[in-house]
DNA sequence: ATGAAAATTAAACAAGTGTTTGATTAATTA
DNA sequence: TAATTAATCAAACACTTGTTTAATTTTCAT
């Protein structure tokens, strides 16, 4: 599962045959079929292994109860970046793959994932927005697509980033060491300037 | 071409048989062989006709001089997600091939309408900065990511946001009329309160 | 009207696909 | 240890893929 997550996200579901994926893991081609059932099947399961393990890190998210709003909001922040960075290849499997998902087991998974998101995001609003600090009436649903589509696009464009930034595109480590704290900060500073109400509407 | 950018939108490049196309569009299959040379290719002269007409979309956009910063950047924006959403087809292909892509030309083609963009962008962000208005030093690469994520995933995850505004994913149109004016006022929000000098850093 | 060029077609082609088979080896259990 | 089950494998299978062929039809300038 390990070795397709990788080729599947690398250059896509379709154009990784399962003999590349048993040559990576260093099996029988006879192998998947007889595990998984089919690539599809392979694939179903790489998606519930991988979205029960990003939902159990959403879960782990404490909220201290002595922190502001604010400090919520960018713990959460942080950690959709570090979950995401952590399983990159999914994500970016999951995010390829989502638009032409034909699979009811796995669109629905990726959609109680969102759910999982939007309320998490949601109820730090909330309190921000009783204690008076955040703007009322935030269409989270669209603050969501810039959080992810922020993250993704990150991901996504890992090749060009690189060559904006002077990275060797084969030095994984580098990139993430540049663009995490890049995006962590960007993001935390876009979502708390959109969030907080402006001094002229006080 | 037009049947092509359809399909592959709507299922993938790889998952689309250039038979499918064939089809679609009422031609032999041989056809497409005999006219591009190849599938590969068929998908090379998509990227250049439309990276060519967005291009040109991209120069269109005039600057009104009597207009504030403030007002180009609304502008500007508004021009991306107008442009994005009438050629969204092969936008969302792009986004989705770009991962994975191999062959030079399209790359570049890509790399060539980024690059267009955010120099756009820095333009107008170096006269608001200028004007004392907008921050200075801001990381255009990182700011391109969170105005091209959040419209990318706007359309990539379309039937998901159908399903949370209850709208028949079948309707485009309605999908568009609702999401295009959100979209727009979203995301001048947030890039705005995001450039803006704060009151308090006065 | 005629002949060369272009367009279109059904059929064939080779290569690659996911999957299954049937035989062989390894592991487990009684 | 013998019998049973599970694991592994190379080979074969049926099917789809993108592309090419060779024949036919259409176009169009002469």
């Amino acid at each position: 599962m390990e070795a397709a997550v990788r080729l599947f996200a690398g250059k896509g579901f379709d154009n990784t045959s399962v003999r590349d994926v048993a040559k990576a893991a260093g099996v029988n081609v006879a192998m998947i079929s007889y595990y998984f059932g089919s690539k599809e099947k392979l694939l179903e399961a790489i998606f519930i292994k991988y979205i029960t393990t990003m939902r159990a890190k959403l879960e782990e998210i404490v909220f201290a109860s002595n922190v502001t709003p604010a400090e919520k909001i960018d713990r959460i922040l942080e950690s959709y970046i570090d979950t995401i960075a952590a399983n990159r290849h999914f994500h970016l499997l999951m995010v390829r793959e989502q638009g032409v998902m034909k699979n009811k087991i796995m669109y629905d998974g990726v959609k109680s994932l969102k759910l999982k998101n939007t309320s998490l995001i949601k109820g730090a609003i909330k309190a921000g927005a009783k204690a008076g600090i955040f703007k009322k009436n935030v269409d989270i649903t669209i603050l969501g697509l810039t959080v992810f589509g922020t993250i993704n696009q990150a991901f996504n464009t890992q090749r060009f980033l690189c060559e904006q930034y002077r990275i060797n595109p084969e030095n994984e480590a580098e990139f993430l060491k540049v663009i995490i704290p890049r995006l962590k900060t960007h993001l935390k500073e876009v979502v708390r300037s959109y969030l907080l109400v402006k001094e002229s509407d006080k």
